[in-house]
DNA sequence: GACAGAAACTTGTCAATGCCTAGATTTGGC
DNA sequence: GCCAAATCTAGGCATTGACAAGTTTCTGTC
């Protein structure tokens, strides 16, 4: 999209994303080291600021980009139930992304792509819950929205930090989401 | 506060801990500097050290008294639904230690105090799901704990990071979060 | 096809940080 | 009262993010 053609380096903009990416995978973001992304790309130490300004522009980039892949992710899903096994994929296929897209304080909030991707996947997330709509009165509706997102954010989310390895016993941890969402539904 | 006198500052240890807990609430531990820490209390920039050790070992210093106070206000809790609430009022009520307990790539997973605090916690929490194993199959069992740890884990993220701002529409977070529990063991 | 301007990148610099080492001061046990 | 340990200070080093200024490469236009 940005550039597709490039001048010294080729794309320098997705080379530094993807070293980033792999970096967060690995320590988390708080050990990103925007000089250390240079010298994997090969270029100077100032050539990254160019094209993400700052630190904050860097992680508010990976945000922006994750918020538009889960978006894709769940738009694919046609009901609710197989979007919250959508979400738990994404965290894992995803995990750096997912870090930083739920850490505020790395990023500028204001940044109109963050914004808009973020949007969107919020739309997505909420027409899911629409089909509940009809099953259930309002209030249920709603209350509902919020478990399921809870329900799936919990899990990736303790999934992600490896508290739940023990409990899992090396199950596939789709397939026992699949079990959680039949709990919180059962009544559907 | 803690220890009874001091040596030259008083309780450096705990007056470093509280700054760290205040720095984090305000702008997450990645923007944690051991030096400013340092400055706030009024002590030379090396001083912390003798404490923590390290960058690593103040922050593990908090997830462990972390895991110990959400241990502790486990406990007083009952039955599992009623733990659930405490979760959420723990996130609430210690931010900073909550967001510090959950990221891995932080802390020193090998340190004594962490791995004992940590188990006190799993212990809480593993025990209040033995409410459920009486009334329904173990399998079912193993799967509701989980369930019930990932709502609230979720729910309690989600909110830190003002994900429900909007949908919660100004209301009680606790009380909605024990609506969600009745969505999730209506069945029960 | 040259040229002007923009985009991409480099080099140099500065303040701040984490961590290490060595030394000074205070405390508590004997 | 003295010694050892605990607590803290002072200085230094490598690394980092951010900024400023200059250089190379591309692109659109006449």
């Amino acid at each position: 999209m940005t550039s597709q053609r490039a001048y010294h380096h080729g794309d320098l903009r997705r080379a530094v994303l993807t070293a980033a990416l792999d970096a967060i995978r690995d320590s988390g973001p708080a050990a990103l080291s925007l000089r250390d992304l240079a010298r994997r790309a090969g270029v100077s130490h100032a050539a990254p600021a160019h094209h993400f300004k700052d630190r904050t522009g860097l992680l508010t980039a990976i945000a922006a980009e994750g918020f538009d892949l889960l978006a894709g992710a769940l738009a694919e899903a046609p009901e609710l139930r197989e979007r919250g096994v959508r979400y738990v994929r994404f965290c894992r296929e995803h995990p750096a992304h997912f870090q930083v897209m739920f850490t505020p304080e790395l990023l500028r909030a204001d940044d109109p792509a963050l914004r808009a991707a973020r949007d969107r996947a919020r739309e997505q997330l909420r027409s899911g819950i629409g089909d509940l709509e009809t099953s259930e009165r309002g209030e249920d509706a709603r209350l509902a929205g919020i478990a399921a997102w809870s329900l799936a954010h919990g899990f990736a989310t303790l999934l992600l930090a490896h508290n739940l390895d023990e409990p899992l016993e090396g199950q596939d941890p789709e397939g026992v989401f699949r079990g959680l969402t039949g709990l919180l539904f059962q009544g559907r």
